[in-house]
DNA sequence: CAGCGGTAAGTTGTGTGCAATCTAATTGTG
DNA sequence: CACAATTAGATTGCACACAACTTACCGCTG
């Protein structure tokens, strides 16, 4: 009969803590944009590139379409993008911003900062988290 | 009219995605268990020391109750836990392991083996990023 | 001891995540 | 060309997270 692990030790419950506590703290200065961060993220990959279909920003966020398709839906409803059939192709449904989504851009610019001074982790540390983050999460996805 | 920041350079995005896919790692393997990853981080909790009070659980989690209340309930229908009304302190419930759930912890001993196996990552680094994560969880408390 | 402030837990409502299923359109194959 | 397999997206159902609110109870103070 081994011992059960402690949490403490748990490289897993630091990466949902830390996760959770990032959002929190962009959470007030989304408000002020009306978004709430998954939504924020989708408008980010939006204001690189866009028109995207629904399923280019899954793969790009790693959702699929049961929690994008309401997103979607809210963030049309909120008058930041619009969903149209393709012509080509009926399945296929592109977002576009509207002009709204895209003037929102200029008052999202600010945000990563916020993170990065509540981080309390020099640039260098948070450029190594990053790369070390990014490494997992392909080791866990080849794993899964 | 400043740029808007890029997706993959955001330490924030990193961090919800290694989370969510060190999530899915576990998902396959709790599910033999019977137990979602925060029910789980939860039996964690409670192996290293019960009864506990939801307000402890919660602070060590970084949880409300409005999260736990519906998951302890599920994890005692599952019959894991039993919840009882403190008799000094009519507020106060105390949850308890039932030996269904403290039995539990044995099964559950080599799961976070599974994320090291997955993680392609050295012993040393995950233990560096979890100090790291660490450090950024509290800079980020106290930030919000 | 009356009642007021504070605390513990539960409830409600909204928005994800994700598995499973569904519909409609397209593509590949004989 | 018929038609099975595939694909894009939406829908359903369940379980978190979290804010806001409610209820019940405790402790303190006048």
């Amino acid at each position: 009969m081994t011992e059960a692990p402690r949490l403490d030790r748990q490289v897993c419950f630091a990466l949902y803590s830390a996760s959770r506590a990032a959002t929190a703290v962009y959470r007030p200065v989304l408000e002020d944009l009306g978004l709430t961060y998954p939504q924020y993220l989708v408008m980010l990959v939006l204001w690189e590139s866009e028109p995207k279909g629904v399923r280019e920003l899954g793969e790009e966020l790693g959702l699929d379409s049961g929690t994008l398709s309401p997103l979607l839906k809210r963030l049309e409803s909120m008058g930041f993008v619009e969903r149209r059939r393709s012509g080509e192709d009926e399945r296929r449904v592109a977002v576009h911003l509207t002009p709204a989504g895209r003037s929102l851009s200029s008052k999202a610019s600010g945000i990563p900062r916020h993170l990065a001074d509540a981080a309390g982790l020099s640039a260098e540390e948070l450029e190594q988290l990053r790369t070390t983050l990014e490494r997992l999460t392909q080791a866990l996805h080849r794993a899964h």
